[in-house]
RNA sequence: GGCCCCGUCGUCUAGCCAGGUUAGGACACGGCCCUUUCAAGGCCGGAGCACGGGUUCAAAUCCCGUCGGGGUCACCA
């Protein structure tokens, strides 16, 4: 018995939900045994016994039974995941793996995972890979499918024809499908001809054979059949949607779609009810680009007999700053969205340094590859994903698994589509970097350096290189915003006379001053009498100040050189700290280095 | 165009059901401070209820309408 109380007379607490009645509805189905919290309006009262069902009527509630059809909700959650094997992840596509993973993990279920690959028979492993990559690195963990396996395989539907074979005689001889003989020249003439009177267009059956024999003097014609759903032509459609609630559709404007064609070969809605079905899904939790195909297989599933599962149609994920989807075609447009362009450019930036050619076709932020490719990590995605289109109050941002788990309803799923915002993302992921701790930042950062070919591999904690990285990765702080960020000091890497000058920065801080040359050339005296053991960055600095004062210049007149000499470039953490990841005798090398490199460029300038 | 869905700062959102909030938070943005560069940090700030009616003492919230946006209308998934 779920008992329903006020919300105004009990204060909130965790097993209480404040909801609009639709969605307390929603929670009521989903949360047996839990107490949910309604409008002061409705008197408290008793809810059906489970196994029945009930709805809560805006301002009353009003037990009914559900319909024999409905499934019975007192069973274990089962969702699915059906990507088609495209060969890459989208943004909006895991997000949708997410909240099915979360709703089933959250409510003791099993989140499945199915390849809807019935048109696309080629190249299936080389496209499913990256799928299988993307949610095993996010952690989106299946109970059953591919590579898993499971009590109710196969998970290709490319190899459940036979199934799908039974499900089309059935819808036959139940009188709920037909063979159709019109060819597709027929339909579009007919289809044009109610356009031009203005009338909407539906099938007319006029090619649907009502008998035995008129298939056969169909056939004698040539014509070849496929099937077709034979939708009712009165009446409509009512399903819940645990998401928006009640939604009601005409019959009238549904066609009568095929199921089948000529080749026996059948189509997505057919496969995905009778799949959904043998698998065992209680909730549908999809993208809404799918509400309206819902009609037609309840209809299908009510024909075959198949209980109806809860629906709940997700609000897709939108472009930045736009109401438009997130399209994976679209990158150029994107690049011109400042933020979407900061975060595509930062991560080809990476894979420059990487020396990886950046394929178009893959490297693009809409898919998670991007992300993967360039060091974030999973979590903050995982994070940020998770809050584009749902949140829990009016406060509470950060989530581990953990507390996704334990917060996470469909009821609290705004409506809205949201758009991708890379700024936010980004921001989750520098925070989630932020805390990371030291060593466990080195781990994510050395095969980013392996990658570039700057340190060997394999390279353990006991080699000194690792140590430098460690230093490295301490002294750069909270510049390493993603792993991949690690190559922005490829210098503290790359041998004294190898590591490149910026051109602009060494004029700037090198060849411009007419002191620069000389400052330096007495700095490097003064390092030089430096014991190796006291090259640390308090001394150094120390050292650095006395020297500014003794000659009475300004700090800037000769750290902005030294930076430039021993780095290449103007940026950078610390000095002090780089000279002292650096050592002594690499400093020095770099030093004179770039003061030979800024003689040459004086004289070519002077003469 | 038909059908369906949606509409609170630039963006993600809380608030809407049970009408009374200086309409809250986060990201982004602007200013100031700190500073050897770049980050980070500290302080301050601008910014929103799509519009129009109605109900009401009172409307982001309830009702009606308008407008706007999107999805979908395949022998794709």
């Amino acid at each position: 018995m779920l008992r329903l109380v006020s919300l105004h007379t009990a204060p909130r607490h965790e097993s209480e939900y404040h909801l609009t009645p639709s969605r307390a509805r929603a929670q009521a189905f989903l949360l047996p045994g839990k107490v949910v919290g309604i409008s002061s309006a409705c008197r408290p009262t008793h809810f059906p016994p489970w196994g029945q069902r009930g709805y809560l009527a805006p301002r009353e509630l009003v037990p009914i039974c559900c319909k024999d059809s409905s499934m019975a909700s007192n069973q274990t959650v089962r969702t699915r995941f059906a990507p088609s094997p495209t060969g890459y992840l989208h943004i909006g596509g895991v997000r949708t793996a997410l909240f099915n993973w979360l709703f089933a993990k959250s409510q003791g279920g099993r989140f499945i995972l199915r390849i809807d690959d019935t048109d696309q028979e080629r190249h299936v492993a080389e496209s499913l890979d990256p799928i299988l990559e993307g949610l095993r690195w996010l952690g989106l963990d299946w109970d059953e499918g591919p590579e898993v396996g499971g009590p109710h395989g196969p998970y290709f539907q490319s190899q459940r024809q036979e199934l799908y074979q039974q499900a089309v005689q059935q819808l036959l001889e139940r009188g709920a499908a037909y063979y159709d003989y019109a060819t597709p020249e027929e339909l579009a003439q007919e289809r044009q001809q109610a356009q031009a009177q203005g009338r909407s267009w539906r099938y007319s059956r006029r090619w649907m054979a009502q008998d035995e024999e008129e298939r056969r003097r169909f056939e004698a014609q040539g014509r070849r059949p496929v099937v077709r759903l034979k939708i009712p032509q009165e009446g409509s459609c009512e399903f819940e949607d645990l998401i928006r609630g009640r939604v009601e559709v005409p019959w009238a404007s549904e066609q009568d779609h095929v199921i089948q064609r000529a080749d026996g070969s059948v189509l997505y809605h057919l496969a995905s009810v009778v799949d959904d079905y043998h698998m065992g899904i209680t909730h549908v939790i999809r993208a809404q680009e799918h509400l309206s195909n819902t009609p037609r297989q309840i209809f299908i599933a009510q024909s075959l007999g198949y209980p109806v599962p809860q629906w709940a149609h997700l609000p897709y994920v939108a472009e930045p700053g736009s109401r438009n989807k997130l399209s994976k075609r679209k990158l150029k447009q994107y690049l011109n969205h400042p933020e979407f362009r900061k975060l595509y450019q930062g991560g080809v930036r990476i894979m420059e340094a990487l020396g990886r050619e950046v394929d178009p076709e893959r490297f693009n932020p809409v898919m998670v590859h991007f992300y993967r490719a360039i060091g974030y990590l999973p979590e903050a995605l995982l994070n940020y994903l998770l809050l584009l289109g749902w949140s829990l109050d009016d406060h509470t941002e950060e989530f581990s698994r953990q507390e996704m788990l334990k917060h996470f309803s469909l009821a609290r799923v705004h409506k809205a589509p949201a758009s991708f915002d890379p700024a936010k993302l980004a921001a989750f992921q520098h925070r989630y970097m932020q805390r990371l701790d030291l060593d466990r930042k080195v781990q994510l950062v050395v095969p980013y350096l392996q990658q570039a070919g700057l340190v060997p591999s394999p390279l353990g904690p006991q080699n000194p290189l690792w140590k430098r990285v460690r230093q490295v990765v301490q002294f750069a702080g909270d510049r390493i915003k993603v792993a991949g960020d690690i190559l922005e000091f490829a210098y503290m890497f790359q041998g004294d006379e190898q590591f490149p000058y910026s051109e602009k920065d060494f004029h700037k801080r090198l060849v411009k001053p007419p002191e620069a040359v000389e400052l330096l050339t007495q700095f490097a005296q003064l390092l030089e009498q430096l014991p190796p053991e006291k090259f640390q960055h308090q001394q150094l600095q120390q050292l650095m100040q006395e020297f500014v004062q003794q000659r009475g210049i300004k700090l800037g007149q000769i750290i902005h050189a030294v930076r430039v000499a021993t780095t290449g470039q103007g940026v950078g953490f610390g000095m002090f700290e780089t000279l002292e990841v650096l050592g002594k005798q690499s400093t020095l090398n770099r030093i004179r280095r770039a003061l030979a490199l800024a003689q040459t460029a004086r004289e070519a300038s002077a003469s």
